[in-house]
DNA sequence: ACCCCAGAAGCTGTATACATGTAATTTCTT
DNA sequence: AAGAAATTACATGTATACAGCTTCTGGGGT
């Protein structure tokens, strides 16, 4: 669950199996085989398997014996159980984060607004995914609560698979709901109500479980 | 996050190492070293190691190269942020859980009552957290959302070293605490007010958090 | 007497060899 | 030819050897 600094080793491999997983680079029912990865990333097998683990350890993925590590990240099984926790917790931001809105966030988010009118128009997958990132660790930074934190994080991936599945499909749509998103959240949080910045976020988090289960 | 079925070897050596922490068997600085664990259960550095990542993950110990893993549950820094979570968590039961408490569950809190009256003059430790895990698994079976599920069991761990000293410090008052929480959880069950159980729940997590603060 | 640095001891991190589990394929039987 | 049992190929699980990092200790310089 915390995913730790640690390793010099584990830590890029978990990183990068991480976010193949959540741009659907390897989909629902992959199979990861240790021997493979060990030598894609030139590692032995235990940092490897150390990585997977921490992968498990989150619900990305499920490993069995005999058989290898799957990817069940994006099971539609689970979909609306993580959606319906997600827009609970986002709810709790607005009780858990810092009264006032440090200026250097606002700022921050102000500029990602640019950020993201300037290339919206490339449509890039990569792009949308770290325009994405980049707005999550803001809002994050600002819950006061490590704990909700590492759970908002946390959920932050396991709905990302979800997300990235929409905006594969419908790219312009997502993406201009992506900036819209960034613009609002901006201007709560220029305004300093943090209740703000969580009601859109869990406007939107709602909407996208909206729009996921009109068209699976 | 979620404790897999999974291997044979490593899991008893996870559960067991929990409830130790958990327990106060190791307290909050107790360094953990793989190679005494290995040879304590008999098994390799492997699975220890493994054991020990798992461990990590939920945020009950941490691993230090060179050092060693040292507990860390229990850590009265953050002692505010987890019960204050766990409160609102708890909370969330009520729109989570079963519309109606299944007959059979309820008979087992009803049970556990029961043998609750009979082991209370004990006042033996390793009951007080039997009897308290048994209420946890019970509460916990009533919950739909399975993400909230795994969330409310992590918790439950996370939190269960500060009410384990408060139980120490005072064994009677926290033993008949424990037995009234019992009853009042049955009485909401048999009831069929699923909201009822969990404000009961919330209130005795939030009671317990108030008598940690009033005496650290 | 005190401080600083070097070195040894002991820990976790990584690599690899071996054991065990799973599933597909092949072969033998009917 | 069809089906079931055995074998084989290949996956993860476990054990162990070695490398790198921390910390403590002891000796020498000031």
């Amino acid at each position: 669950m915390n995913q730790n600094k640690e390793n010099a080793t584990t830590r890029p491999v978990f990183s990068a199996l991480r976010e193949s997983i959540c741009t659907l680079e390897k989909p629902f029912g992959t199979v990861l085989r240790e021997v493979e990865l060990a030598e894609e990333f030139g590692v032995s097998r235990t940092p490897i398997r150390q990585a997977l683990h921490q992968l498990a350890a989150i619900g990305l993925v499920e490993t069995r014996n005999g058989v290898g590590t799957i990817v069940i990240a994006g099971d539609p099984e689970t979909l609306e159980d993580i959606y319906e926790l997600r827009i609970q917790l986002t709810g709790l931001i607005g009780q858990f984060a810092t009264k006032e809105c440090p200026a250097a966030t606002a700022r921050e988010m102000f500029a990602l607004h640019q950020e993201a009118l300037e290339l919206v128009s490339s449509l890039s997958p990569r792009v949308f995914w770290q325009l994405n990132e980049k707005l999550h660790r803001t809002v994050t930074s600002i819950i006061e609560n490590r704990e909700l934190q590492t759970l908002h994080h946390l959920y932050f991936f396991k709905v990302a698979p979800f997300w990235f599945r929409l905006f594969l499909n419908n790219p312009e749509q997502e993406f201009s709901n992506l900036v819209r998103e960034i613009e609002e959240t901006a201007f709560w949080m220029e305004k300093g109500s943090m209740l703000g910045v969580a009601n859109i976020q869990q406007s939107h988090i709602a909407m996208a479980a909206g729009r996921l289960k009109s068209r699976p």
